[in-house]
DNA sequence: AAGCGTTTCAAACAAGTGTTTAAATGCGGC
DNA sequence: GCCGCATTTAAACACTTGTTTGAAACGCTT
């Protein structure tokens, strides 16, 4: 484990725990002997378990977040200019692009960005009550883009679709899933680019469907 | 706990509590509580926690696939009666509608459900590998069905959008996600057959969209 | 070098886990 | 009645969990 902060290596030992094998089956004991801490310190440094999974989360959601609220306000703002209202396209990928992007940059990310997404459908709520918390304005602002984007959609239906979005997102976020489906010579899993195209396809077809 | 064997009291037990809690976060005695059942009964009429999920799991599970793989070897079968190609619409609904009216048949359905459509994005995979190896042999029958009925795509991109309609398929079994988000006097839940129809609309034009 | 606050350490704690054991119970056939 | 089998029971097993403790080690200023 790269030498550094004895905080950080932590909390970096913890994100990938945590994303590999859950936060309630990942013991402080595995954790702290992958970051070369003594067992006390988690509890020294955090306070607690679950006080550490916070700080895991909010480590990396508060400025993904920010890219992500700050694009999609700019898409607001050039239709805005333009007299238009702002297109689906626009809004969907000024929230996905950043996602997966950040979810490229590093190893960590991507453990990160597997742990939030798949809160989504977990049982037990530790995660996705603190990951919700984080990011419910950033649906608000997506939802009322999307809103002016779609007006011949009820506001029902939108929500519903956004929901399937989320639950595509969240799939191909955690992906490794139908792997095994694959080993019979079927040329998946595509390049990276045209992962998002597709997936940006697949999604905006479904969320302009006629009514 | 309704009054009959001791092994499906157990059974059912299970169900509830490993769909609710996670599998690994529900204790036996937990669950032999819930059972009204003494503690070393799972060990005696199962041998292992282990042993115990996959009962649970092909006790729903075996049944619901034949009917799944039926319904989908029948649309084949008409159309090759027509000397016409199977509709992609006709070959969803045969996979999808049997699973969301098996789901609603009852509560023990609804839990099952929601474990094993949970579990494609689990870190842990004791459920998964369970799931996806009484499950494969459907997908490639659903697959191979597609491919006839969407000769347009590629096997790769096909095969991608298959993974995205499991994932799509996926949050909706398990819902109750962004219930939160939902706070503000949107009407959703939508009741459940314009669910069905919207959830196919958009998983429809998801996969027929231009490649 | 001495002192002081921060950080690390090994050890112990109480609580919870799945599993095993051996005795007790229930119940049908002879 | 009584044997024999299937089932249930309480207790104990060995192990892992998150947390706490008090002493040791460290790094910095004076």
């Amino acid at each position: 484990m790269a030498r550094c902060d004895t905080k950080t290596r932590i909390l970096n030992g913890a994100e990938q725990l945590f994303a590999r094998g859950g936060f309630h089956n990942t013991s402080l004991r595995a954790l702290t002997s992958l970051a070369e801490a003594n067992l006390a310190s988690v509890n020294y440094h955090f306070g607690s378990k679950d006080a550490l999974l916070h700080a895991v989360i909010e480590r990396r959601l508060l400025p993904l977040n920010q890219i992500r609220e700050d694009q999609i306000k700019q898409v607001l703002a050039v239709a805005r200019g333009n007299q238009t209202p702002p297109t689906a396209d626009a809004l969907l990928r000024a929230f996905i692009e950043p996602t997966l992007e950040f979810r490229d940059s590093s190893q960590g990310a991507q453990d990160f960005i597997s742990l939030i997404w798949r809160s989504l459908s977990e049982p037990d709520e530790t995660v996705r009550k603190c990951f919700l918390e984080l990011s419910l304005p950033i649906f608000q602002v997506l939802f009322e883009g999307l809103r002016e984007a779609l007006p011949q959609l009820s506001p029902a239906i939108l929500l519903t679709r956004l929901q399937f979005i989320m639950g595509t997102m969240s799939h191909v976020m955690c992906m490794g899933t139908l792997a095994d489906f694959n080993n019979q010579a079927l040329p998946h899993p595509l390049d990276q680019n045209t992962l998002i195209e597709q997936l940006l396809k697949y999604v905006l077809a479904g969320l302009e469907a006629p009514e």
